[in-house]
DNA sequence: CCTATTTGACCCGA
DNA sequence: TCGGGTCAAATAGG
């Protein structure tokens, strides 16, 4: 655990490198796609596919070294997607590896605990953060979620923040615990547009789904469609659209999604948002598509994890 | 019975 | 001390 803590196994290194390769390599059969043949969607995705399982994997060899090797940058910066999981600063001494070990604590000594705890908070703030805007679109289904809106979210908490009209809700990768996924998310609602959420997310997903493949059509899942929904008044807002935009913290990541839907616009916003807040029975939109956004356009089904697991 | 959500308490950084 | 983020017991739902 302890062995090598300023660098890295060459077996690191190499992995590294070849995936900076194969990344490379992917960018510029990308760029090349690009120019030729500019009606392959399906290409399209499945090079951002590939290009986001290199960035993850980078990332992840990144985690489990002391010095985040900063290579990932380079100058290729083309890609958009490209944008490289940023890591402020330099991990200062969290330990050579980041593995789980401690997270079975069993025993709960409040020792271990605690250090979990720091450690935790400490490789948090490690974590590439991302925001992206999303709005509901009242006559449509659920835009473009984004892929990393596919994966299974757990909730663990909400938050009334300070000057906002709408609470926070927090979630966190459903895996966590079994598979160390660390990635969660925040979603908030717009104070000011109401179809609009700001979901950030944080830290990639390094469980399975996310790091494989996007799990793409097995979401049949006998739809356990949320009550909340039927109680709604409409069901309208089902469609969001996502869009995006990023900011981060300090970070230099330069990040933007390279899937933009169509946008669709509504000039009217529907009464539906009017005067919402105390008299009306609506919640809170972001009930509907926190959890985790679904690509069914009918319905914001809410999909266990037992899909996947 | 098991898993997900709710929600007040707790922790921690600013 | 305050406010945002997380934990965890209670609760909901299948």
């Amino acid at each position: 655990m302890e062995g090598k803590k300023d660098m890295f196994s060459w077996e690191q290194k190499t992995l590294l490198s070849e995936l900076i390769l194969g990344l490379e390599a992917t960018k510029k059969l990308q760029a090349r796609l690009g120019e030729s043949s500019p009606a392959s969607e399906t290409n399209g995705n499945l090079l951002k596919q590939i290009l986001s399982s290199y960035e993850k994997s980078i990332a992840i060899v990144n985690w489990s070294t002391s010095p985040p090797v900063q290579l990932i940058p380079k100058a290729v910066g083309v890609a958009p997607v490209t944008k490289s999981v940023g890591f402020p600063k330099s991990p200062a001494s969290v330990n050579g590896s980041p593995r789980s070990e401690e997270f079975l604590d069993g025993g709960g000594s409040s020792e271990t605990h605690r250090q979990e705890h720091i450690f935790n908070s400490k490789k948090r703030k490690m974590l590439p953060k991302w925001t992206e805007k999303v709005r509901i679109n009242p006559e449509r289904g659920l835009e473009g979620p984004h892929q990393d809106d596919v994966y299974s979210w757990r909730k663990y908490g909400q938050k009334d923040i300070l000057g906002a009209k709408f609470p926070r809700s927090y979630y966190r990768c459903t895996h966590r615990s079994t598979q160390n996924c660390w990635a969660t998310k925040q979603v908030q609602r717009s104070d000011s547009d109401p179809t609009v959420f700001q979901v950030t997310y944080r830290g990639k997903h390094t469980c399975a789904r996310g790091t494989l493949a996007a799990p793409p059509p097995p979401e049949k899942q006998d739809t356990r469609t949320q009550p909340i929904i039927a109680q709604k008044p409409n069901e309208i807002l089902e469609s969001l659209k996502t869009s995006l935009t990023v900011r981060t913290e300090g970070l230099d990541d330069v990040f933007s999604f390279p899937n933009t839907p169509p946008l669709y616009d509504y000039g009217n916003t529907n009464d539906y948002f009017g005067g919402v807040m105390e008299s009306s029975p609506i919640f809170d939109v972001a009930e509907w598509f926190n959890p985790t956004i679904e690509i069914n356009p009918d319905f914001p089904t809410f999909l266990p994890d037992s899909i996947y697991y």
